[in-house]
RNA sequence: GGGCGCUUAGCUCAGUUGGUCAGAGCAGCUGGCUUACAACCAGCAGGCCGUCGGUUCGAGUCCGGCAGCGCCCA
């Protein structure tokens, strides 16, 4: 039978160490709830019954930082609040192995590079000493290079494992996956080949953002402005009809030869004449007409611009809505590609010279063009004026070097752009915490302008699973793409063989060719409850923890990370992946600067919980509130070891009154300074239970310490002498049953944040399988029987004993100075209550017998006068 | 340029529906070995709650302007 009012049932005759410390506890439990499977989540338990939390999977070949603590530990103190109201917690946690940093580390630390054009090799070793220079690298396949990223992240996850469980995450380690996993890319792989399949996503050639030192396409969600130096050179295009100047403005002069047309707002008196009309761009001869479109800033420059392939986002729309060619004269590689002058699509005015005048140009970076360019213009008198230096915002890969270009490639898009208005819909019935955070959410959706580009040219990562046909020419048909089933998944396009084909087809007239590019991370990172909950590869489990709970992440990765994961949970189930999201702020350094690894000022989290234990740097934590960035305050962890070393303390004192009689149950706690003190207590109950109902951990701990610490500075020191008195004595008996109780409370309530401290106390006087981590949350029906209403009887008691305090202080006595006479003088309501403590106050204060006078007040204020054994005054 | 958030004691921050809300901790100062705790305890001092205006009987608390800081987006 359960009993709510009695949740410790399994308690024994406390056992208190003679000193009781902090270090050891770390390793001690972390081995028990490991041997004990404590945090272990019960699969058979029903979906309602179930809280399924969808933890970021951090990136191990990036660098552990305190933010990963900070967060983490957010998630893990509502993990383990929701296990002990009952909830079956399912709490994996992945690693993040996908995307560049891996491969960049495995590129050096190996000596090796990516050749997706080779095969596997089934006798590949690394180079014994790798090459230190990258064109010295071991060109290998694909797979063979996978197989290293693999092995290097292992090590890595280790790493990141040990400081995790050192942190006391109760995750269930059972269930923990890797995103390069062969299930996971099965997952991610079937993800995309259904998107293909219900027509949510689609390859084309198209404009994209391209990072030219990295070769690959990049998304808007990895694109970031940088405040560039740039600067207006004002160009002079001739007027067909007219022989007449028009002159432009443009930061980009390198790219006049890829100019195919100049556009003017409908509205500017100035170049209404011209509108329709055709004129010719300087140095190369090229004819382009003059056009309007509304989004030509009359007060920009000239007003008039050249439209490019494609200088800008700008340019792109241009180019679409205006129906424009396209001149093509950058490179993948960022370099001016040679240009046929004369022939179709580059008419000129004289080929000759326009050669002549490219040439200088052809092959060189678009920032060395520039500067011939410029160089080109002034000789030939076609640039008007000095050039105004400005600074501006370029478009630059997030990871990236050098500004973007936009080329014109074949990728894979995801339609987010037609469903808009159903993600908003999503975010508004998502629960946020906080709830400001939606605005983040709704401000990207709103701000999307383009499809979601999931192609990107790179290695490591979930290959696209796609294979296209070749024609008899030997060109490659890609409106015909050779999808795999989905039983065959995993598959490598650059490795395995398309059904009905023979692996000597590869590449060869009538054969296949596989795509050669991987998946953009999020389009895998946006499968992490699916992944996590095993999708389609153990259907029980899956409809049981999805849609999951909760999402735990930080604010700067809810663009992509949250808002894919929304995404593909609507395209692919119809449904929201989770029901609340967390968001936890940064950790910012002592000058309130975010934490970096070039400013140097990032701390290595292990060291700190060997300084300061992991409680106290939990505790740390726990303090930052929901959502809001917090400074990195080892002050605030000394705080941390002192409520810990507090818990210790008090729990060695209140447990050491229990001892050697039977500990009295609800009905012996009669005191009127016992019920006060626990219908207080009962109030914090509610207090912390409501706040971790809404995922505010602060609060919880906010409102359990502060009745911690006056409960240890006051109820204790009140109760003292009762406590230890003869245990038969109704009073004795009072004070110890309260101390009990208020413990085992307490003790629940700091569990989330402090799960070792509280564990090991749990210990003394619990049966040896027992954990605090799996006792019930405390609720106010075990108080009930125990507790009075807020009677004020314990705020006038320590109101009282704080006025002798003070006197003793003033007077530079001892605490345990005597005092002779106590007068209180308050109103009559006071007083009963003072009465109805007196003798407790009159023990803490060291009041001498009959010495404590009540005098009733009625008006005025209230006051206290002490008298030491030396008459004071 | 648009949006969001922040601005309370030297420092880090609480203050949830407007009426003991002017608070806590740290740092500082002064005392105290007190049978849970000297890695401790007790006490003291500390602020026109960024600024200007408005609503109200009454405003850190609501509204608006401004300034500074941070982040997101253009």
């Amino acid at each position: 039978m359960t009993d709510a009012t009695a949740p410790t049932d399994d308690t024994r005759a406390p056992v208190v160490p003679d000193r009781p410390a902090l270090e050891g506890l770390e390793e001690k439990w972390t081995a028990r709830w490991d041997a004990q499977g404590t945090y272990r989540f019960d699969r058979s338990a029903p979906a309602e019954q179930i809280f399924a939390i969808d933890t970021p999977p951090p990136t191990v070949s990036g660098s552990l930082h305190i933010g990963h603590v900070f967060s983490y530990t957010h998630t893990d103190t509502i993990a383990r609040y929701r296990r002990m109201r009952g909830d079956t917690v399912f709490y994996p946690l992945g690693w993040d192995d996908n995307g560049l940093p891996t491969e960049r580390r495995v590129q050096n630390y190996f000596g090796v590079r990516c050749d997706p054009s080779l095969h596997h090799d089934p006798h590949f070793v690394p180079p014994a000493e790798p090459a230190k220079q990258a064109r010295d690298h071991v060109a290998i396949s694909r797979p063979d290079f996978v197989s290293l990223c693999r092995q290097l992240t292992v090590e890595d996850e280790q790493v990141f494992e040990s400081l995790f469980r050192r942190l006391a995450l109760s995750v269930d380690w059972e269930y923990s996956y890797t995103t390069i996993s062969p299930a996971a890319v099965r997952a991610s792989q079937r993800g995309f080949l259904r998107l293909v399949r219900d027509g949510h996503a689609y390859s084309t050639v198209a404009p994209t953002q391209w990072d030219v030192d990295f070769q690959t396409a990049v998304s808007q969600a990895e694109m970031e402005d940088r405040e560039l130096p740039g600067a207006y050179h004002r160009l002079r295009f001739t007027a067909l009809r007219t022989g007449a100047d028009v002159e432009i403005e443009t930061t980009r002069p390198e790219l006049l030869a890829a100019c195919v047309a100049l556009v003017a707002h409908p509205d500017d008196a100035r170049y209404q004449p011209l509108l329709g009309s055709e004129v010719r761009t300087p140095l190369f001869g090229v004819q382009v007409p003059v056009l309007a479109h509304p989004l030509a800033d009359p007060e920009k420059g000239s007003g008039i611009a050249m439209v490019c392939t494609f200088g800008d986002v700008t340019d792109v729309q241009w180019w679409r809505e205006l129906e424009l060619p396209t001149r093509t004269i950058v490179g993948r590689d960022g370099r001016l590609l040679p240009v046929p002058w004369g022939s179709p699509g580059w008419e000129c005015q004289d080929p000759a010279t326009a050669t002549t005048a490219y040439a200088e140009l052809a092959g060189r970076t678009v920032k060395q063009a520039q500067r011939r360019m410029v160089e080109l213009l002034e000789a030939s008198g076609d640039l008007v004026g000095d050039v105004r230096p400005i600074t501006h915002p370029v478009k630059f890969y997030e990871r990236g070097e050098r500004p973007l270009e936009i080329v014109s490639s074949r990728q894979w898009y995801v339609r987010t752009l037609a469903l808009r208005r159903r993600l908003l819909e999503r975010g508004r019935e998502l629960a946020w915490h906080p709830a400001h955070m939606v605005h983040r959410y709704e401000a990207w959706v709103e701000g999307l302008n383009s499809d979601w580009n999931v192609s990107r040219q790179r290695f490591f990562g979930v290959p696209v699973p796609v294979w296209y046909p070749l024609r008899p020419d030997g060109t490659v048909d890609h409106d015909h793409p050779i999808l795999p089933e989905e039983p065959a998944l995993p598959v490598d396009p650059s490795d395995d063989v398309p059904e009905g084909y023979r692996a000597e087809q590869r590449g060869t007239p009538g054969g296949f060719v596989g795509d050669p590019d991987v998946l953009d991370t999020w389009a895998t990172s946006s499968l992490t409850p699916q992944i996590a909950g095993r999708w389609e590869d153990d259907p029980d489990l899956f409809a049981r923890v999805f849609p999951m709970s909760l999402r735990p992440q930080s604010h700067e990765i809810i663009r992509t990370w949250l808002f894919s994961t929304v995404v593909r949970a609507e395209l692919g189930h119809g449904s929201l992946p989770w029901h609340d999201v967390a968001i936890s702020g940064w950790v910012l350094d002592p000058d309130r600067k975010k934490m970096s690894k070039s400013k140097g000022n990032v701390v290595t989290p292990i060291d700190l919980l060997e300084k300061h234990g992991t409680d106290a740097v939990r505790y740390w934590a726990a303090c930052g509130r929901p959502g809001v960035d917090t400074a990195f305050d080892e002050s605030q962890m000394k705080v941390g070891r002192r409520l810990a070393m507090k818990v210790l303390n008090a729990s060695k004192f209140a447990l050491g009154r229990l001892s050697g009689a039977p500990v009295p149950g609800s009905e012996a706690i009669v005191a009127p300074l016992d019920r006060a003190m626990l219908g207080a207590l009962s109030v914090v109950v509610a207090e912390a239970t409501a706040a971790f109902d809404s995922f505010d951990y602060a609060r919880a701990l906010d409102r359990t310490e502060s009745f911690f610490w006056s409960f240890c500075d006051d109820y204790v020191e009140l109760v003292k002498t009762r406590a230890y008195g003869d245990p038969l004595d109704p009073g004795a008996a009072s004070a110890r049953g309260a101390l009990g109780l208020a413990l085992s409370v307490v003790l629940r309530l700091l569990a989330p944040v402090l799960p070792y401290v509280t564990e090991e106390v749990w210990s003394w006087w619990h049966a040896t399988e027992a954990s605090v981590h799996r006792a019930p949350w405390p609720i106010a029906a075990e108080l009930a029987g125990a507790a009075d209403e807020d009677t004020g009887a314990l705020d006038v008691a320590a109101w009282v004993l704080g006025e002798v305090r003070r006197a003793k202080s003033d007077a530079k006595q001892s605490m345990r100075a005597p005092v002779q006479r106590l007068v209180v003088r308050a109103r009559a309501d006071r007083l009963a209550l003072l009465a109805q403590v007196a003798s407790d106050v009159a023990d803490a204060g060291g009041v001498a017998r009959g010495g404590l006078v009540r005098e009733v007040l009625e008006t005025g204020e209230p006051s206290v006068a002490v008298y030491l054994q030396v008459p004071a005054g």
